[in-house]
DNA sequence: AGTGCTTATCGTCAGGAAGACGACTATGAT
DNA sequence: ATCATAGTCGTCTTCCTGACGATAAGCACT
């Protein structure tokens, strides 16, 4: 079938992110309030349209560094933690998913390590981090008590395939350092594995488990003592992306 | 920012479809040959238009129908083997991807058993299976010593992907019985994951572990000798979905 | 019937990984 | 000095896997 310009129905395409990071031990997800109808007031994700010259990844990574400031780290630099992970997620098209028009959005997942503070193009009220735990229950109540309102649009289940990705992919990958500063200590590492599953993790066959992994940590030779306690070896990534084999999220 | 209908461009939206199966112990994807420039003659992934009151999901499934004839298989229905597996697998949306226009390409992974052939709309010369193999080598030739021409557009990506996907995720689901008729013998799925793979696994290990697993194979009292040799129970596929602890691909 | 070939299925054994957990170390706080 | 907090090293048991021997049950011949 040809492709007559008129024989297809057009449609709008934006970019949704899930920025995920981990602050006082729990998985936290970047929000930002809508300004105006539909939803005005509510909380959603951060996003915007694809521009006319712009590839999916490069009108993600633009949204990501006007909403938080973070770059995006460049795979072929691997010694170095030059930005936060980026990858593609999933794909909403619903075509009741926004009630003014037709849109398509390509959802991206993004992990940063614990930021000071979102960069809400100046407006610090109108973005934050909660717990993905308060943003995803439904009908329930936060920490203050106050009501939670649902996310805007579809977003609650962009948001929840992002949490998922993120708690499948640490599992046999080596992004949980995505989470991390640059020079982090196993114990930060494993902090991370326990917010974003959820669980706790024993130290002991932790610290075992990371570093018998070849290539996935790198002493620097440092220590620090920022976390209390004995002073702990600082690492850096290694350069293994697969871990093999992978951590073992504990059974339910 | 509002949504000014002005203030965004518009794009196309098309599925694509990776369909994969098995036949004569290789993986194979269904290609069918264009019929107008660009890359007119050339074998591309079957694919289309979304339409305008149509979800990504149903769009793609209804590709599905239309190039093979397989209805998708309805999750809700556990127990029966109603059609073929269809999943989403990624959004290619570079500018220059399609010469004539912004085209945004939502790519869906289906697996299906053995099929008696192709349903190309009637016309058989213009669709076939093609082994993964000989499509995604670079200015190879294939096994007949034609010149293979690379697939059009970014097909050849999105099928390197689209069986990226099915490679791993073999390992942790029991998705593998989507390439296999509704009831199959232990050694039939072995050959499956062989053909995934494009590995030779040990049939007394990997029956070990696959009647094993719990939930993932159900005996269905049966047996056959379609493969020669012994008669060999038969199976149906369980409920499980997830396979802890997963299939191991073999090392390299 | 017997032989050989094929595939299926069961069993055994050694090596490795993981969970549970004891013990020791090195800091800061009181 | 003592305690609390983290970090690090070992040990032991259990489970899983890979390698591989052995047997079973069909079919195609002779």
């Amino acid at each position: 079938m040809p492709y007559d310009p008129s024989a297809f129905p057009p449609f709008a395409v934006t970019v949704d992110l899930v920025v995920l990071t981990v602050r006082r031990h729990s998985l936290c997800a970047l929000t930002v309030r809508r300004g105006e109808p539909p939803f005005q007031g509510r909380w959603a994700l951060p996003g915007g349209f694809v521009r006319a010259d712009e590839d999916l990844a490069q009108a993600a990574a633009r949204e990501l560094w006007e909403e938080t400031g973070l770059r995006v780290h460049d795979p072929s630099v691997p010694a170095q933690d030059n930005g936060a992970h980026l990858e593609q997620l999933a794909t909403y098209g619903d075509p009741k998913r926004d009630p003014r028009m037709r849109v398509v959005s390509v959802a991206h997942l993004a992990l940063a390590p614990d930021l000071p503070a979102p960069r809400p193009g100046g407006d610090a009220s109108n973005a934050r981090w909660a717990p993905v735990e308060e943003l995803l229950q439904q009908g329930g109540y936060g920490r203050d008590g106050e009501p939670v309102a649902p996310l805007a649009f579809d977003h609650a289940q962009i948001l929840a395939d992002g949490v998922e990705r993120a708690r499948s992919k640490i599992e046999y990958s080596s992004l949980a350092t995505a989470f991390c500063p640059p020079e982090f200590t196993v114990g930060e590492l494993r902090r991370v594995y326990e917010a974003v599953w959820g669980v706790a993790l024993d130290p002991r066959n932790f610290h075992r488990k990371v570093t018998g992994t070849p290539g996935f940590l790198v002493p620097t030779g440092g220590t620090t003592t920022r976390q209390g306690g004995r002073p702990a070896q600082l690492f850096r990534a290694g350069g293994a992306t697969l871990l093999n084999p992978p951590m073992l999220r504990p059974e339910v």
